[in-house]
DNA sequence: TCTGGGGTCCTAGGACCC
DNA sequence: TCTGGGGTCCTAGGACCC
């Protein structure tokens, strides 16, 4: 059986959140602005049309945004955290399987169900009575496809919210009006390189020889254009998400260009991503620091990161502080006008999963776990690729190191492409 | 069996997304 | 003066291992 795939995703979420608990702003053109106000990150229709584009720094727009009437927001992310959770309660009247992708879009699996065109227009008048946010819908056959239709249901006021690219007639008319820039995955770097061997719309990348696309844009692209044919490479991702890093970062308001002044910096960082940390109810075993000087600056250019590994994993704010502080001094170079830095928190594991203790190479259960690891390599094998001619390929790599002071065993399955 | 070439780990960095 | 912050995934190269 064919899969239907529904994109869902909120209009100008940011701002129809602001909307929503201040009906006066109805019919204004309005922005939210990022964290600090520093810039743009949400836009009414009316904004937009006012030529006020995405990102575009607060300093830059300030004086049309007084003229015009603009009204800004400074962000506030726990109301749109619980508006977020709203439309997709909605959401669950209308599908069983949901992935919730971001805070304003949700993936919805409408396989098997009559006429989802229809189903897509219920939803989104539902949606709209139930929390006052107004949607567009994708459908298609992958999540490229019901991505892309997303994009046309937004651009294209005749299709009154709804895009339905799961016929083969919907795609060869549609595709070629979509342009390459608009394909879900498709940065500027793919842009720049797809333009020069003549690939200009969604129609050109689908007939491009997937071979031609790994090389260009890697596995990435190669998924990119089966998906756009319709071979399903992204199936819907319904485990619950298990964060995989957890990122403190800021631009600073004053360059910084001493050592004591970036420690204090990173200090802070760390701190605050142990307090996320912890609410998470995870530790981490890789902490990474990261500064660089601003890119629109002159002067010498310079982005370095670093990082240094826990003794074991661990919440605990000192252990964090002090390894920052460490990767801090490992990678600073005095003579830069460091203009942001961040700590990342990597490897994050529940504490249930941490290991329970240390293993040490004269440890008497080496023998054990060594004989343990054996078996499972025997069992799974180690990169292991099975063959294309299935449709189905997958990568398994099983790590388990025994060097680290930590004995850790993870077996990890990356798939390649999954018909 | 095979002593070198492939597997794994670690790190850095690029690209893209919302 | 002032140009976001928080994520994911993929690749490559050196060190190390057996």
């Amino acid at each position: 059986m064919s899969r239907v795939f529904a994109l869902s995703d909120c209009n100008s979420f940011y701002c129809s959140c602001e909307r929503v608990f201040d009906p006066s702003l109805e019919g204004r053109p309005v922005i939210v602005l990022s964290n600090n106000d520093g810039c743009a990150v949400a836009r009414t229709p009316e904004a937009k049309a006012l030529g006020i584009e995405m990102g575009a720094p607060w300093f830059k727009i300030r004086d049309l945004c007084h003229a015009k009437g603009v009204v800004a927001r400074s962000s506030n992310y726990v109301l749109y955290g619980d508006m977020s959770r709203r439309v997709n309660e909605a959401y669950q009247t209308f599908a069983d399987d949901i992935e919730v992708y971001s805070i304003d879009e949700s993936f919805l699996d409408f396989t098997g169900m009559p006429d989802p065109e229809q189903r897509a227009r219920d939803m989104r008048r539902t949606v709209r009575r139930w929390t006052g946010i107004p949607t567009c819908v994708g459908l298609g056959p992958t999540r490229v496809l019901a991505k892309a239709a997303n994009h046309l249901a937004k651009k294209r006021p005749e299709l009154d919210g709804v895009c339905d690219l799961t016929t083969a007639e919907a795609r060869d008319r549609l595709l070629p009006q979509l342009e390459i820039k608009d394909v879900w995955g498709v940065g500027r770097a793919s842009v720049a390189k797809l333009q020069e061997i003549g690939v200009h719309t969604a129609a050109d990348l689908r007939a491009l020889d997937p071979r031609v696309a790994r090389s260009l844009l890697t596995v990435v692209g190669e998924r990119l254009v089966r998906e756009l044919n319709g071979v399903l490479c992204n199936d819907l991702d319904l485990t619950p998400p298990s964060r995989k890093g957890i990122a403190v970062t800021r631009s600073f308001s004053q360059v910084v260009t001493t050592l004591p002044a970036m420690l204090q910096a990173t200090a802070v960082y760390a701190t605050r991503a142990g307090e996320k940390l912890r609410r998470h109810g995870m530790l981490a075993a890789h902490i990474q620091v990261f500064m660089h000087t601003s890119r629109f600056a002159d002067g010498p250019a310079r982005s370095v990161s670093g990082i240094a590994r826990m003794r074991e994993p661990t919440s605990d704010t000192l252990d964090l502080v002090r390894a920052a502080s460490e990767a801090t001094r490992r990678i600073w170079a005095d003579g830069f006008r460091y203009a942001k830095a961040g700590v990342i928190l990597d490897d994050l594991v529940t504490p249930a999963d941490a290991p329970r203790a240390l293993i040490e190479p004269t440890d008497p259960r080496r023998p054990e776990l060594m004989a343990a690891m054996d078996h499972l390599n025997r069992r799974f094998g180690r990169g292991t690729v099975f063959p294309a001619q299935t449709g189905v390929m997958r990568a398994w790599t099983l790590r388990a190191d025994m060097r680290s002071p930590a004995y850790t065993t993870r077996l990890s399955e990356t798939p390649v492409l999954a018909a």
